[in-house]
Formats: structure tokens, sequence, C-alpha cells
DNA sequence: CTGGTGTGTTGCAGTACTTGCAACGTCCAT
DNA sequence: ATGGACGTTGCAAGTACTGCAACACACCAG
């Protein structure tokens, strides 16, 4: 809608590539070099890119200090861990809490496993979302058409030969899950690892959150992982009551 | 520079307060509320801003997405990384990995204490920056001028009785710790919590990091914790040779 | 030392883009 | 019903953004 802000924030999602110069900048925003200074030095006085010592702009440190304020800012994360710690607690696996946004998973939560072996994903870091368990149900809730579109719109990687091949099967997948109301991933992702999820919901029975407990073959077979289920979703439940129970006012800061 | 860009990036730091609607956003930006709108649509647009139900706006994942990756460019985290697991794995204690950038320190790692006591700290967030250890670490090493003016420019809140005052007193402070090596916070920030910081530095002698190890006086006195002086310096140098050593190549992934 | 190429930077004139206004739509409370 | 609060849209006015061209500077080769 703004011309120029929308090539200033193009440049974030360039640089967040890795660091580039003032031409590459302008290169790949097809302006002219000047223009890409001045851009670069807006971003720069609100601390959002970096200037390193080679010149060359990366993005900055502010960024992550938004993006630390933006997590606390979601009512569900606060009231979910205690929940996570718990159930991390009684069974020792990795715990993750996602959300759905403009199209995007994304884990804003993570408990790590007490076993040895860990596994690897990152808070803030988009999920696999073809093949996720929480992906799935964060999904399953969106409304018909938005769903469908999505679904036509997402690539499906195969990632194993378990991953969702197509939009047709996910969209069946999600069905399912929908109707069940659990999912699970049985090595769609990586070959080794299983994980079972349970959705957490508003007062208004549309589905907030989700939370899944993943664990590796090595340390415990997909049938002994689903027996957790239930363990599970009273978790989830647990906190589906307290986030819909008081109306978080939640006036500024 | 670029009066559109900088209104609208004024809104980031506005909404990371809390969720606003679009007449405290124009309010605040001193603008109508047309044009307000027309800022956060652009925002939107890039998902750095995101509508809730209430139609109020908040920060969106996007941002958290980017600062995830703005922080996997950062090279000397991912060196430092194993480094402090190791310590950690050693002495049992909370590690944190600080770097300063346009005058503010922040965490970018960090690895649990191994005790139930833990303290509280993110990734992200701020330094307390007149009394932290990692934070004299890298202001100690800042040219004489810039040093001055940073020093005159900070607050110097006073946590604890034993928090630093004031300017000269922390411009002293500065010297002593560039002079020693090293750095420690005997309780200036919270009353019953240690630090002991050690600095990375780059091939030109520059630190470009710093480390520290951080317990409750419930779990080590302050004494026991310097003891573990050599070895945080010891890990510190480890990391500093790996990270001069060679040119670190990081294209993507 | 000199001339070349590669950067990043600045002043300026033209105009594309942003701005604020005013009017409309909607929702909610009175 | 009626008023107010809020979000949204089209439009004319003019500001502030753009690209150009010239400059500054570093680096390298001859």
């Amino acid at each position: 809608m703004s011309q120029t802000v929308d090539r200033a924030l193009s440049i974030l999602p360039l640089l967040a590539e890795g660091p580039a110069d003032l031409g590459q900048v302008a290169d790949r925003l097809d302006v002219h070099k000047s223009t890409a200074l001045r851009l670069l030095r807006t971003l720069h006085e609100h601390g959002l890119v970096y200037r390193q010592s080679d010149q060359r702009y990366r993005l900055g440190a502010r960024l992550i200090a938004l993006a630390q304020e933006a997590m606390e800012n979601l009512d569900i994360r606060e009231i979910a861990h205690p929940h996570l710690v718990r159930l991390n607690e009684q069974c020792g696996h990795t715990v993750h809490l996602a959300v759905y946004e403009e199209s995007e998973v994304l884990y804003i939560d993570k408990v790590e496993s007490r076993y040895p072996v860990r596994m690897y994903s990152r808070i803030g870091k988009p999920v696999a979302i073809t093949v996720a368990a929480v992906a799935k149900l964060l999904l399953a809730d969106l409304p018909e058409g938005e769903r469908r579109a999505l679904a036509d719109k997402l690539d499906y990687p195969m990632y194993t030969s378990r991953s969702t091949p197509n939009a047709p099967a996910f969209l069946r997948e999600l069905d399912k899950v929908r109707e069940q109301g659990w999912a699970t991933d049985l090595g769609g992702h990586e070959e080794s690892i299983n994980c079972v999820a349970a959705p957490i919901r508003g007062a208004d029975g549309r589905v907030v959150a989700a939370m899944s407990v993943s664990a590796p073959n090595v340390v415990v077979t997909a049938d002994e992982l689903l027996t957790l289920l239930p363990l599970v979703r009273r978790t989830a439940d647990a906190i589906s009551g307290e986030y819909s129970g008081r109306t978080p006012v939640k006036d500024s800061q």
C-alpha cells in the first residue's frame, strides 16, 4: 500500500539470507543505489539493520529484542508454559507449543527432552507445515475455504516416505484430525521421530494453539508414545480451560 | 531520513508495549488515522504486525522468524555454542553469551543451570548494562570517546546497594576490567546472584562478545564462583581462537 | 605517482507518492 | 431511533521521495 515502506520492509527478508552490501540491496529492490542507501539508513536508525565492520549490512539486534517482546505479548504462551513444564516432568520428552498465523505455523515455546538424545527445532522457526502434528491441528480448524486455498498453495516436500504427498491427501488428513480431535506425525518429518499432539481451544471453541510431545524411536516406539495421548489431551484441555476462563483484559503494558 | 518509513517503523516498538487499535497508533504517531491505517496495512502485508480478532494490532509472527534468522547469521553464536554447553557440563551453572551493538548489550545465547534454582533472563533481552559483568567487558573495549559518551548517556538504576551508582564510578570500573581482562558482577543486579565473565576476541584483538557464568548465593558463594575464573577464561580463549582462526564462509544453509 | 575501477555519499529538480480531509459504513450503547 | 466511536475509501494538494549526475574515497595495477 505504501511504496516506500514496502520497499524498506522488503530489505529485511533479503538480509535474513545473509549480509549484503549497498549495491546488492539496490539490485534486488530494483531501485537506485541512493534510494537503497536512504532506506537502509532509516532501518539502521531504528536498529533493525546493523552495519558490520566490512560495511555490509545485516539484520540488527533490535529485531531480536522486538521479537522477544512480541512473544511475551502472546497470552497463550504465558498461560501454557507451566503446563508444558509439568508435562515434560511427567514424560521426559520434548514438548512444543505452536500457533498459526498468516499461512504459517510456528513454535512459540519448547521444553527440552530430558533424555540425552535431543531433537532439532527452535522457537520462532516455521514448522514443516504439511507433516507436523501441531500444524495439522491448527489447519484443520480453519474455515473450509481458507483451508482449501492454503492446501493448494503449499509445497509438499517428501522429507521421508511417510510425508504427506499432496493437497488431496493433506485435506483428507485434516478432516480425520478434526474429527478425532488429536493428531500424530509418525516419521513424516524425520524418519525416526514421532509426535503426538492435541489442540488448545479458546472460549468459542476455535483452536488457538496446539501442543505436542515428540520422541525419537530409539527412546520409545510409536505405540508407546501413543499411550501418552490421554495425558497430552488432559494437559491441552487444562490450558484451554485456563485460557478461556477469564477474559484476558491485557490493557497496555 | 525517510519520513514514511520512519513513521512505519516507529509503530513496532509502540506495539511491543502491547496491542493497540488504529486510533491509538495514529495518536502516538501524531498523524491522521487514514495515514496510520495505510502504514499498518503495509506492515501487515509483510507479516510484521498481526490483526487480532478484536481488530487491534499486535506484533506479528514473521518478526519472530526474522529475529531467528538474524541470530543464526551471527557467526560467534554458532562457534561459541558447543563451548558454552561443555562449560555448563563442567560447572553446572547458567552460562550466557552477549554482544554489544548500537549502545545496547544483549544476550544471544544461554545454557540453563543444571541446579534446580534458575535465574531469570532471556535470549534477546537487553542486559542491565551498568552492572552486568558481560556488559563491562564489552563496553570497556570501546574507543575512549565512545565509551565516555555512552557512560554519560546511561541511567544508573540502583538495583541493589552494590549497583554501579554513576558514570565516573562506571568508567573507573571499566578501566579496571579492561586492565585485568575479566569482570564480575557481585550482587549488583540481584542481591543474591553473582557472575564471572571473560571476553571473546576477534583476530584483531577487539572484543566481539563476552561470556559469563552466573550462580545464586544459595548454590555457591562468590568466592567459590571466582575459582571458576580460569575455566571461564580458557573457554573464552578457545572460542576466540576458533573465531579468529578461519574466515567463516557462511553461505546460507 | 598516476590512472583506473569499485565502492558509498550528497545536492538537486521533477514528479510520483504520501498526506489529511471529508464523507460513508458499521457497530454498539444509550 | 439516535448518537457516538471506530474503521474505511476517494480525492485534491503538495510534500517528500526518486533517480540522476557529480563527488569522495579506497584499492589496485601499471
